[in-house]
DNA sequence: TAATGATATAACTATATGGTTATCGATCCG
DNA sequence: CGGATCGATAACCATATAGTTATATCATTA
């Protein structure tokens, strides 16, 4: 695969709404697929799977705590495709509200 | 339509391996369709739509010349998707192989 | 061990995408 | 005007994508 490949695949990863709204979220803190699934109107499933994208384009990596996954950001493989994390918009409001409705994750296992 | 959806589509935009290879080209010297097509294994009116594509994503913009429409690379929008331009493969090669086949349109006309 | 909860995977469907060939429109030139 | 060239559009086809529901996998805990 090219360079020209390589780069599309990641602009692929990127090329979805629901997807740059994880980036978005992953910048301001770690998150596990059920913290992320009442955020957008889609099935955990589906949230699962744009994860799988975002994961296998390099730019999160996962960590198991005991029963969740969490993932985060990886920053330096964003900035290869050098999307600059602050032309997106700030999504603290719906974090916010998560944490206010009681399903952010309060994870106290260490990472394994 | 929101930022995300936006933005997502624009990267949509450079999420294929011919339209990036095309910002690089154009990165170097402004094009027209019938220059391009001997460079891709494919046909004119592929060429055409995916420049119709960046077209719609705001990323070139066109100069009819007489019978030739110059596409030229709009590299403030490009800078929205913060893709560096310079982390582009350089493709001067593939110009020059076209020069040296005669193929580069030698245009005289004005811009209208 | 059995039950529960979080993720991942499978199978399916609808739509988007990228290619093709055929054809239309526009421009230039004899 | 008539022919030739460049580019855009139309119609079609194969594959990719993003969603669904159902189910499997893995970890925790009663």
């Amino acid at each position: 695969m090219d360079r020209f490949e390589e780069l599309a695949d990641g602009f692929k990863a990127l090329a979805d709404p629901t997807r740059l709204k994880i980036v978005a979220l992953l910048n301001i803190r770690d998150c596990c697929i059920c913290e992320l699934v009442p955020l957008f109107g889609i099935s955990q499933p589906a949230v699962s799977r744009h994860m799988s994208r975002l994961k296998q384009a390099g730019l999160v990596t996962e960590t198991r705590r005991g029963q969740w996954v969490f993932y985060s950001l990886n920053r330096a493989r964003l900035a290869d495709f050098t999307l600059g994390v602050g032309a997106l918009p700030d999504l603290s409001a719906d974090l916010q509200k998560l944490e206010s409705q009681g399903l952010l994750v309060q994870c106290t296992i260490k990472t394994s």
